[in-house]
DNA sequence: CCCAAACTACGAAATCTTTCGTCAAGCTCT
DNA sequence: AGAGCTTGACGAAAGATTTCGTAGTTTGGG
């Protein structure tokens, strides 16, 4: 139990990384720079300093039996998340999820797709304090 | 304009602060060192110090022409907040608000009143739409 | 088997954030 | 006015994060 990927919230660059594979699943070094380059200007020994730290940390998994290793996510992104979450609603939001729900929603345009499965989470939530 | 305060999200602690002074209003750096020593151990010149490089960021407005100085939010709360949101979104949401909603309220228990706060934006959204 | 190219580890510089000591300036009370 | 306490400016140490150079290791092709 040395796993310290729980509580800490990860930095930006780690979130990055995390992001990355999040989207496009267990990459090597390489494919994660190869992504990353796209967007931004980054070295390549970067990008593997960044993995290693986070393997350390417990945030990556790493597979040393096949050789050009490959990293994962240690964690389901939905906690990830929800760490972040919960730091960001403590230190900015004075712990009111409903506000920083209700700010998301009407600062930036979502799918009706999402919209409907709000007001259908809605429902269940409501039904329950009933 | 050479306000710095925009696009640029607030550190941790700069956010400490402006919680503060969203929840007790303008206050001398001696106020908030008073309100924050409640929660945590932290020294009065580091609370200045922070005060300080925000009103240098353009974060904090000083009236300075009263003796204790006294500090203000140079922008809105949800101003703010809004920063925040949208950089949580795109690092770590994939640009989806209406995802991190969900997960918002899905994570943590929400008052009945912005439960209904929210349904009232979703019938507004979706009309929009409509 | 040997070489070149790709991969990995490591250390440390550069940068950003947090913390506080020190000293100067202002205010209060007598 | 002067002592003593509060306030304010500033520099710089301490700590955390980001960045990359260098050198050692592994692999695949000839």
């Amino acid at each position: 139990m040395s796993n310290r990927s729980n509580g800490r919230k990860p930095t930006d660059s780690e979130v990055k990384i995390l992001s990355v594979i999040w989207k496009h699943g267990p990459k090597t070094v390489r494919e994660v720079y190869d992504l990353m380059s796209q967007k931004e200007t980054i070295g390549y020994t970067t990008v593997l300093k960044f993995m290693q730290i986070m393997t350390e940390k417990g945030l990556l998994n790493r597979d040393a039996s096949i050789r050009p290793q490959v990293f994962s996510a240690a964690q389901p992104q939905h906690q990830t998340q929800r760490v972040m979450l919960r730091d960001l609603v403590d230190r900015a939001f004075a712990g009111s999820a409903g506000n920083l729900a209700l700010q998301a929603l009407s600062t930036k345009r979502s799918t009706p797709k999402e919209l409907r499965e709000i007001r259908a989470l809605l429902d269940k939530l409501e039904g329950e304090s009933a």
